[in-house]
DNA sequence: TAACACGGTTCAAATAATGAACCACTTACC
DNA sequence: GGTAAGTGGTTCATTATTTGAACCGTGTTA
């Protein structure tokens, strides 16, 4: 049902290491019929969500997507404060960060601030949905968001990532347990090998996490020294993201956080 | 033809004073039938590209549009480093910017920073398409941007916004001679009464205009004191924009803007 | 030269979109 | 307290649009 879902859900398609396609690609992607994929295509390009270059015949996102990011941040306001927010912090820990919300049921990445400050960086795909139980900011949010996605842990089977991921749901519940007293959730190369999370909640106004900030840490960087300072620009951001979106922090949650 | 489209057209009832709309209204604005409006919507809705507010049952703009915009950023960079250009320069000047960027054969809004420094500002709405004959963008972007658009002024009438705007071919073709030797364009309350538009172009690699960034003064504020500053950020933009999307200025483009 | 992959087109067949009428509910008004 | 008009949402027979196998022309590779 829906065939604008269906030439939506091609848009899925495109991520941060697949940004141009062909139409056949496209077709064989998507699992539509070449003729069909075109005919969509056209229509979002039409729109403008889809741009066709002229040379090289491949699609990439249109500009578009640009003017709805925009009336979103009108409809929704705040990201944008976020970003300058999520800027700032990220030229004084000099590592990149990530904010997720929680929409529906899944937890997305809302805006991404690389470093500028290192070559090596943990560069995160926008497009990705990330798993509430291999990243940080997944497992803060089993710790303080709607207690639903607990619950949904014994219902659904857990996706392995890597040799550090958590799958048994008694295993997680134990780490969300030490998440709650901390304040802040870690993960150590449990989505990707070499890639240390750190997470902190975004509390909404009914003190319960409507999303996450996060920071990424190659592994040669995650050294004791340097956790103080990522913990503490956590804290901060925490908070003051906290009142960006106008949510309120339960009492019971610690003003300080420990290593 | 084409249901997608017609799906995807609903977005653009959406606008800076339009942010949440329900059921009814959308059906009547959009022409289409009450019952298809709301599959369209639902369809819309599973995408992400708009999102219902469960106590007021309103639609608004959803959160897959921040998503997409993170996937043109990566497949058109740019945009995030004029963001950051024109930030500055907001806090400089302390009036609102607009990056305008041709779009097939419309000029369409792409980035506004809005002036954080005083409470009467100019707020231009992001869904809007820029008229050529009636902005400080649009003379500009006939001036320096692909000839097209000066032959289209012939075939097609001119609307007309305020007793400024200029609707006769040949008076704008005589403005826009008057911008290619100043190298900037200015539209005082042709669009919209009250409201000084101040524009420069932005070079792509053929030397030709791909876009324009201007700064909107409201006319308590557009005095002739005030000019200079503005031409001095309006030139050095023009110039950092154009190599920040990998452009070129032609030889003849004066490096200094006078009134 | 032949084989293959590419983007794009065609048209009969099949599927999915459509809309008038309807329901349940809330608000406003006399 | 009754009624009229608004809201969001549903139903289902009718209708029109989407669909996809085969096809074309071109460019690339072996």
């Amino acid at each position: 049902m829906g065939t604008a879902l269906n030439a939506l859900k091609m848009l899925d398609l495109f991520s941060n290491s697949l940004a141009e396609i062909g139409l056949s690609q496209i077709s064989r992607l998507s699992g539509l019929n070449k003729a069909t994929a075109l005919r969509h295509l056209r229509a979002l390009e039409e729109f403008g969500l889809i741009e066709q270059n002229p040379q090289t015949k491949t699609y990439t996102i249109g500009p578009a997507a640009l003017r709805l990011a925009a009336l979103r941040e009108i409809a929704k306001p705040g990201l944008e404060g976020a970003r300058q927010k999520m800027q700032a912090a990220m030229l004084d820990v000099g590592e990149s960060l990530h904010l997720t919300l929680l929409e529906k049921d899944t937890l997305q990445t809302a805006v991404v601030v690389e470093t500028t400050q290192h070559s090596v960086r943990v560069s995160l795909d926008p497009s990705e949905v990330i798993p509430i139980n291999a990243t940080a900011s997944g497992l803060c949010m089993l710790g303080f968001g709607p207690s639903f996605l607990l619950s949904r842990l014994d219902q659904e089977e857990q996706e392995r990532f890597t040799d550090a991921t958590l799958t048994d749901p008694d295993l997680i519940k134990e780490k969300v347990a030490l998440i709650r007293r901390a304040g802040w959730a870690n993960s150590n190369g449990s989505y990707e090998e070499g890639v240390f999370g750190f997470a902190a909640p975004i509390f909404g106004i009914s003190q319960v996490a409507l999303g996450t900030i996060s920071i990424a840490v190659p592994d040669i960087r995650a050294t004791s020294e340097r956790l103080p300072v990522i913990l503490k620009s956590l804290q901060s951001l925490s908070r003051d993201l906290t009142a960006n979106f106008g949510g309120q922090m339960p009492e019971t949650f610690p003003t300080e956080f420990h290593p």
